[in-house]
DNA sequence: CGTGCCTGCCC
DNA sequence: ATTCTGC
DNA sequence: GCAGAATGGGCAGGCACG
């Protein structure tokens, strides 16, 4: 049935209308009442198919954001536009309202209308779905006995019982961390009873020599098992290396009273490896575990607590089941695999709401609308998961299965692969228990948002490998804190992470690093995972400097280079090699360490120019560049995006390109990254040659005072660059060591400088309910510019960026008095751009930016550069309210086309030729 | 087979 | 990309 | 100052759908 629905909600989605321009001429609401029919209700839904109907109409949807015809008329709207954003207006409409977050204290929501349903009716109807019977379903699952887990979850799901407001209102209205209320609740509460039976303390000391440390462990505390254990039992046959460690086996007598699976606690005080886990030794490891641990941890704030509780989970994972901690690391980091190897899910949000509506019994507009109220589709399909009741409980899942089958995900491909990829992600939502529903979509959505990255991650991976070491000479012993003194193991623990974090930036590979950091423990890390040609390292990063004078304090009395910032694509260049270079191995990187080589296929055929002889291997850091070999001339970093990205044919390159070459990362399989920058440079002119056009150094000058540096950003940005890169030249802080300092690199840019870059003033016209942190008030909004001519305003760019969480809150409230029903029908703008909330023109913002840019998606000088492409904003942020300034007071059309025109790139593009002034080529 | 949506990845 | 925020 | 999480424009590629 699942799948059933599925395509259901396919054909719901009707077709956006091209519109050309959608200046609206609203007024017409008649289209509305066909899109009604669609989206409420929830049944009828699957019918719907609405073949395009409201071509013009979609405009009109949106309005009903605001909202109040209570019939959702508004979701009609065609496609699911872009992001929830623009149904979500009319969806909540359909939802329940009461619920939402009544939170916002502003209710974005406005709209009141009698919602179509109560609250309590959406669980209704998935139950129906479910077909039933709560009661069968008891709960087949193993763990049965313990959970409640049901209704635990659903904590939140209440709300609805509760008169609409009420119930968490309190709650909500404090934003910042509200979140995490919610789960901290749930989590606390489980300090739980774990029955530990303790007895026999860990040894007191580590029971160093032996190797076999846990095992015993292990076999002494058990006590008796949980039935489940027994049936998963079998797996346990393969490990390699950890064969030393659990032979275990012999379990099955001992007994050992397992912790509940939903009451697994990684912040258990004096956590105990083995007897605080909730699983047994070769046993897979369940991802409820993972779950619990991810739910202690986005409860957390401080880092080093979240550190901690992680640590914890993979200290577990080491002692028990080393096998599973490199797809416990994919999971926790969102990564299916290394970057380099291109894997990709090709699902995100708007196939994953169809996924988890479709095995619900939610129409797409009902996720969405739950989506937008809670700020976050994982919270949504958890509550969805836990209304839903199941006649036959799936097998539970478990770490290593879940991540071999998002990996498989990725595989599929071809004519109904989505199809096919949403089935399989029912298949794995509908076995999800507790928190597992919420991070399994925020997994399938890319983004944990649990407040702990990769950093802590690798942090994490320390702390558990210098408490529960799996190699060298304390493996086995599962707390080697035990025997220390606090300040000697957080020096045991800093050199583990300084050893790890630097393995992992030179050869960022877990594929690699997990295996024997298992096998030869952190300290023996080096030898066996080193940089090398062909595995992309992480890249150093620059922070940005808000003037000259940062730059001097920041190298006090350090020497410095600056070298010019080319706008173009961070490029990786690997050439692997013993004797000679082989040149039909080399390999090009993004900063992402995606692999680009396909991309590249012209500079690759002529990296013979760049190698002198002496070059046997290298890794270089440069920057590939749109250029123009006619006129000799940079081309914007837009032109360089359109070159094909796969699979390109060098004769079929239309855009070429220019490599400028700024760092050397490894020469003739020697590892340079620990040498100062001065050094690498000097080898990098020593043993490369620049080739007019094609490769080129980029162009560096040692500044030693402030007027010299001034001088040459303004000499880059006449080059086409966006500005200068500042780097220390001797020292260790002149070292390419990602691990101590990812941004050790300091960048300057005209448009960070007070007065430089360009501002402009726009006029606020809708907004966009905020997502995650931003959830219960807005996160983004829709800009625009004046066109007096018209006598409209033309969409210019969103923005959300540059607002303190004061600001946010401040707009979210003050902005209410102007939210109107419907876009005015002088706001001209794309379909796809369309806010939740739309707003009467009134507020002006001094917005900055770095570029503008042509737009296929803004209306902003519409017509006055090119036909049907409006202008847009490159990077931009809010800088302050214009409280001065009146809605028509606002930057024009026509000013914008004369930035637009005024930039250098732009310019030189149309006089080419002359361009000589700057000397450059 | 063309168009448009969705996704991922550049910045 | 830019920016803000808690630690 | 770090690490993380909010958010931006815009493009190619891939698939769905008519």
């Amino acid at each position: 049935m699942s799948q059933k629905s599925i395509t259901s909600f396919f054909k719901i989605t009707p077709k956006k209308e091209s519109d050309g321009i959608v200046n609206h001429q609203k007024e017409d609401k008649s289209s509305e009442d066909k899109s009604l029919t669609e989206e409420t209700s929830p049944p009828a839904t699957a019918t719907k198919r609405s073949s395009k109907r409201l071509r013009s109409d979609s405009v009109e949807k949106e309005l009903p954001s605001a909202s109040r015809s209570p019939s959702p008329v508004t979701s009609a709207k065609k496609k699911t536009v872009k992001r929830q954003r623009i149904e979500s207006s009319g969806s909540e409409a359909d939802l329940p309202k009461g619920s939402d977050e009544a939170t916002i204290p502003v209710k974005l929501e406005r709209n009141d209308s009698p919602k179509t349903y109560s609250s309590p009716k959406t669980k209704r109807n998935k139950s129906k779905l479910t077909k039933t019977n709560q009661e069968s379903v008891k709960n087949i699952e193993k763990n049965e006995s313990f959970n409640g887990y049901e209704s635990s979850n659903e904590s939140n799901s209440p709300k609805e019982n509760k008169s609409p407001k009420q119930s968490k209102s309190p709650k909500s209205v404090k934003t910042p961390k509200k979140q995490k209320s919610p789960k901290e609740q749930s989590v606390s509460p489980n300090e739980i009873p774990k029955i530990k039976t303790e007895k026999k303390s860990p040894s007191p000391v580590k029971s160093v020599t032996k190797t076999k440390g846990p095992m015993e462990k292990f076999m002494e505390s058990n006590n008796m098992m949980r039935s489940f254990v027994k049936s998963e039992k079998i797996v346990s046959t393969q490990d390699d290396e950890k064969d030393v460690k659990h032979t275990n086996e012999a379990n099955d007598t001992i007994q050992h009273t397992l912790v509940p699976e939903a009451e697994y606690n990684p912040g258990k005080t004096k956590y105990h490896p083995i007897k605080d886990a909730c699983w047994t030794s070769g046993q897979p490891v369940p991802y409820l575990a993972l779950a619990r641990t991810l739910e202690a941890v986005e409860a957390t704030s401080a880092r080093h607590k979240m550190v901690d509780l992680l640590s914890n989970y993979f200290r577990s994972v080491i002692a028990l089941t080393p096998q599973d901690l490199l797809p416990s690391i994919y999971l926790c980091l969102n990564q299916l695999g290394p970057a380099y190897l291109g894997l990709e899910l090709g699902i995100a949000e708007t196939y994953l709401m169809k996924a988890v509506g479709g095995c619900t019994g939610r129409s797409l507009a009902q996720v969405r609308a739950a989506a937008q109220r809670l700020g976050e589709l994982g919270a949504a399909a958890q509550q969805a998961r836990a209304a839903q009741r199941m006649l036959c409980a799936p097998a539970p899942l478990q770490v290593r299965k879940l991540h071999a089958a998002l990996k498989d995900l990725a595989a599929i491909t071809g004519q109904a692969s989505v199809n096919k990829k949403i089935s399989k992600i029912q298949a794995l939502f509908v076995a999800c228990r507790h928190s597992e529903a919420k991070y399994l979509i925020r997994s399938l959505e890319g983004k944990l948002r649990v407040g702990l990255a990769e950093q802590s991650l690798l942090q994490a991976l320390a702390l558990a490998t210098a408490r529960t070491p799996p190699a060298g000479p304390h493996a086995g012993c599962l707390d080697v804190a035990e025997g220390m003194s606090s300040d000697d193991f957080k020096a045991v623990v800093d050199e583990h992470a300084l050893v790890i974090k630097t393995t992992y930036c030179e050869c960022p590979n877990y594929e690699l690093v997990v295996p024997a950091l298992l096998q030869h423990g952190a300290r023996e890390l080096p030898r066996h995972c080193r940089l090398t040609p062909g595995i992309p390292l992480k890249p150093m990063l620059a922070h940005p400097a808000r003037g000259v004078h940062e730059i001097f304090s920041r190298f006090e009395n350090e020497k410095f280079t600056c070298e010019w910032k080319y706008d173009g694509e961070r490029a990786q260049i690997h050439v692997p090699g013993e004797e000679a270079p082989r040149l039909a191995h080399a390999r090009i990187f993004s900063r992402n360490q995606e692999d680009n080589t396909t991309k590249y296929p012209d500079v690759l055929a002529r990296l013979p120019a760049l190698l002198k002889s002496t070059v046997t291997s290298c890794v270089l850091d440069c920057e590939a560049v749109a250029y123009d070999t006619v006129n000799k001339q940079i081309l914007p970093f837009q032109v360089l995006s359109t070159r094909k990205r796969k699979d390109a044919s060098a004769a079929e390159v239309r855009v070429q390109v220019c490599v400028f070459v700024f760092d050397l990362l490894l020469l003739n399989g020697r590892s340079l990254c620990r040498e100062p920058l001065a050094e690498r440079r000097r080898l990098l002119h020593d043993h490369f040659a620049e080739s007019a056009g094609e490769w080129e150094f980029a162009r560096a000058q040692d500044c030693s005072g402030a007027e010299e540096v001034q001088q040459f950003l303004e000499q880059s940005v006449r080059g086409s660059c966006e500005g200068l890169m500042v780097k220390a030249l001797h020292g260790e802080r002149a070292h390419y060591d990602i691990a101590r300092r990812s941004r050790n690199w300091l960048k300057l840019k005209k448009d960070y400088l007070e007065g430089g870059g360009d501002s402009i003033d726009a006029v606020v016209i809708g907004a966009y309910r905020g997502r995650g942190r931003r959830a219960g008030r807005f996160g983004g909004f829709l800009l625009a510019c004046y066109d007096p001519a018209g006598e409209q305003y033309q969409s210019l760019c969103k923005i959300g960026t540059g607002f303190s969480d004061q600001d946010l809150d401040t707009f979210t409230e003050q902005l209410q008095q102007h939210v109107i029903d419907a876009p005015r029908n002088y706001y001209s703008y794309e379909a796809s751009q369309a806010p939740d909330v739309w707003l009467a023109a009134a507020c002006v913002w001094e917005v900055r930016c770095a570029d503008l840019s042509l737009s296929p998606a803004h209306r902003a000088a519409l017509g006055l550069i090119d036909r049907d492409k409006g202008v847009s904003l490159r990077f931009p942020r809010f800088v302050r309210v214009r409280e001065d300034k009146r809605a028509e007071e606002a930057t024009s059309g026509e000013q914008i086309a004369r930035m637009y025109l005024a930039q250098d790139s732009v310019r030189n593009q149309h006089t080419a030729h002359k361009m000589d002034d700057d000397d450059f080529y």
